[in-house]
DNA sequence: CAGTGGTCTAGACCACTGG
DNA sequence: CAGTGGTCTAGACCACTGG
């Protein structure tokens, strides 16, 4: 691919759309070519090159190494969910020691409103307790794509680690987080794994997961004891 | 103040902190001198100058306007709470139409949590509920420091601009919020504002907004009837 | 030591704005 | 028309990396 001079469209912005491309099809997957390799490949001199690289590096795409290089940039799902933060961080910042035990993995049909969020008709469903300090404050149940829940069920998931499982292992390029947060009663199965009264105040948390491509990755619906858990975001003006 | 040569900090980084203070000191309120200007006013050349604008634009300090010039950004709230969606926002993605309705507003002492948190003894407090459609589905309350409340209690507060009239009338210039959600159950006193249940589960939502210098601005409880309200947040990698 | 990204200069041409 | 930010080039020196 090269890029067109004679187009209106700025070259460091042309230079951006190839350069993104190549990453998201796994053309460079690690380093890239320096700036000066570029500047050649290309036509182009060094600040246009730098243009391009800088906006990737803006979104997170990319990593510069000051003396080694250019790097497709390492971004765990934690990471850009950025001012939200996870279970086992939240209970952390309780003062207590965050736990999980996993109670259900089977494959099962899907139905309803679980259909139409995924857009699947068999999902493997993984069904985990929360602890802090041993005290169960929540259920977990994640739902995934047949194929990649079997993988993950090959893993010991009494731990916390479905997120890193994803990303490190089995190299899912997550993309987008839709998360929504409201207010419930526990059901008697609720009641009984959270040691709660059936009707009790729960927040519920619902999140869909789809991969760089927009395709379905996860589904998670999680119930949590209204007297023990809250959703901590803070939002600052500068975005650094 | 000019530039030190002898620094080893860069000058682009150096020329961005005398801007950044210029605009959060009030020296510039609107249009900056352009960079030409700003080329003969520090001695440098018009891409370290570029570079120093480019930051301060990439962290909404400022605005470019080709053909015109560069200016101080102007940001509402609402705006950079960003991935989070307003009220009102929410009850039209339902597809209703929102309301408010001014219930109280007074000067009052402040004790317990709510001192802990904001640090005052006395506060203006405002007492709003939220329609959707007619149908109340929260309650809102507000409190500030008395001084901006009195000037607040002065305008029409039946509608949804608390936000705006901080930034646009006020000329509060906000930074941070910190948010918090969770789960609990209706009073009798918020069950007969919604027409619920008393003990019906109710999703809290509060807020607290500090100003550029970390002082206090706001302090925000909200009640809302869970089986009419949810929070949605859309998270995604690229952060444009 | 060669190679890397970071910084900085001087200069040019462009499209757009608004009197 | 002068003035603005946007784009682009060519070239230079720097500190840091790692063989």
């Amino acid at each position: 691919m090269s890029l067109d001079y004679t187009n209106s469209i700025p070259l460091h912005v042309q230079l951006k759309k190839i350069l993104e491309q190549q990453i998201y099809n796994g053309y460079y997957t690690e380093k890239l070519p320096s700036e000066r390799e570029l500047m050649d490949e290309y036509y182009v001199s060094r600040s246009t090159v730098r243009q391009s690289i800088e906006q990737l590096v803006r979104e997170r795409v990319l990593e510069r190494k000051p003396g080694k290089g250019t790097f497709v940039a390492i971004r765990t799902i934690n990471d850009w969910l950025g001012s939200l933060h996870s279970t086992s961080e939240n209970i952390e910042k309780m003062g207590m020691a965050p736990g999980a035990k996993l109670v259900a993995s089977q494959e099962i049909e899907v139905f309803g409103r679980l259909k139409d969020v995924t857009g699947l008709d068999k999902a493997h469903h993984f069904k985990r307790v929360r602890y802090a300090d041993d005290i169960p404050m929540g259920i977990e149940r994640h739902y995934y794509p047949v194929g990649l829940g079997k993988k993950l069920s090959q893993y010991n998931l009494d731990q916390e680690a479905f997120y890193e499982l994803l990303e490190k292992e089995l190299k899912v390029k997550t993309f987008q987080a839709e998360q929504e947060i409201k207010a419930g009663a526990a059901t008697r199965n609720d009641a009984k794994l959270l040691h709660i009264l059936e009707g009790a105040s729960i927040i519920i948390a619902e999140r869909k997961i789809t991969d760089i491509h927009g395709d379905f990755v996860e589904f998670e619906r999680a119930h949590y004891r209204a007297d023990m858990y809250s959703f901590k975001i803070t939002l600052s003006r500068n975005s650094k």
